[in-house]
DNA sequence: AGGAGCAGTCACCACCCGGTGACTTTCGGA
DNA sequence: TCCGAAAGTCACCGGGTGGTGACTGCTCCT
């Protein structure tokens, strides 16, 4: 965070650090307890044992502590995660790429709850964090492309539209499916996640082959 | 509403029904001008021109009256909408149908500022008018399908699975469209949403067919 | 005619929010 | 050593919230 001088630094400002840090995890802290709408200067400076208005002194405000927060934190699936180790989704055909990233991006969102809250917040608003999260996913899925066309995959335009629409998809239903069982002939349960993933590895599979050979 | 007894009603009745109507229509006021998260007693009373104890007097509380609101309006793009003039839609082959119901119900939902705005509220919170809502959807949901039944149309489990995801990848994108012009490959003006409708024609098409001709 | 009861009004409460000015304590450099 | 500055505390403010008790005045039924 800021630039604290990393030598030695004095009782002061290691004082000062700690309460930083301190007020970046109570916000998760509160997060995960209270949720998005119990999120406020007075909960967060309580839950860190320190006065709001240090969050005022060092953040500027609940917004510059919520950037430090949502650069802090690691709300996505990063590559590894998608890709597997070695990259070793990357070896698989196309189709079966596409389908096995939809996949483990789904099944990274559902193993953080903090992700799902703060997913189902951007539904309603648009702030400062909002637009962090927004920036963290872009450099993602950017990167996430460049891996994909280096190790020589391309995928045609629907393909990538079928994706998009799996992704949209996977939010939606990971979020609801905190509070709801079901969603149309869908069940969100694990064995319906399965099915999910089979439906959208057929999908895939039936796209693409039809682009490739008709 | 109610019952009110349609033969020479009384004056008092007549006008304490014309305020539970002022209230209700003012709930939908509030909410296209501030937002689910404006909506409170003191906005619905002041935009309605009524006293807020009335809420309290006439529907119990805020739940009671957002009951109310729920069961008048009409949020869901109804069988008419989806279907067409003379339940035209369900003429084409099944996976064209599909398509086109996709394509319809995405259509409407786009339309509806204020079902947008349910929507993204659903995706955070639990109450009265979510559960209101979720009755109303799933109303419309068995219609629908029991007029596909009764049209003939046998759809595999796959297409139905698929059906639910682009549904809810429909319900994800609307909402994110209200804030957002991209979501990943796609873009969220008439365009885009044109070729997330032909790419959903193709899914349907791809998948179903291979279903039926391996 | 007249009184009971209901629509509607108003003031008020307790509570919680974000935000700030004034204060005390503690550290560290000249 | 000592003074300035930073860390941290506390009380307070204005404002908005949901909710209620006490009231007026009209209406409708007997």
């Amino acid at each position: 965070m800021k630039d604290g001088p990393p030598e030695r630094a004095p009782r002061r400002q290691a004082r000062r650090i700690a309460t930083e840090r301190a007020l970046v995890a109570a916000v998760g802290a509160v997060l995960r307890r209270d949720g998005m709408h119990g999120l406020g200067v007075n909960a967060v400076a309580a839950e860190a044992g320190a006065d709001k208005k240090l969050i005022y002194r060092y953040f500027g405000g609940l917004p510059g502590l919520l950037r430090a927060f949502g650069e802090s934190a690691d709300f996505w699936p990063d590559l590894d995660e998608l890709l597997g180790p070695d990259r070793a989704v990357l070896a698989l055909p196309t189709a079966e790429m596409g389908a096995e990233i939809v996949r483990r991006h789904a099944a990274g969102l559902r193993r953080r709850p903090l992700t799902l809250e703060l997913l189902a917040w951007e539904c309603g608003h648009r702030d400062a964090l909002t637009a962090v999260l927004e920036d963290v996913r872009q450099t993602i899925s950017e990167a996430l492309i460049a891996e994909m066309l280096a190790a020589g995959h391309h995928v045609p335009r629907g393909g990538r539209v079928l994706s998009s629409l799996f992704a949209a998809a996977m939010n939606y239903l990971a979020v609801r499916g905190r509070d709801i069982a079901r969603f149309g002939d869908l069940s969100l349960d694990d064995d319906g996640w399965d099915e999910i993933g089979a439906v959208v590895g057929a999908a895939f599979a039936a796209l693409l082959d039809a682009r490739e050979a008709p």
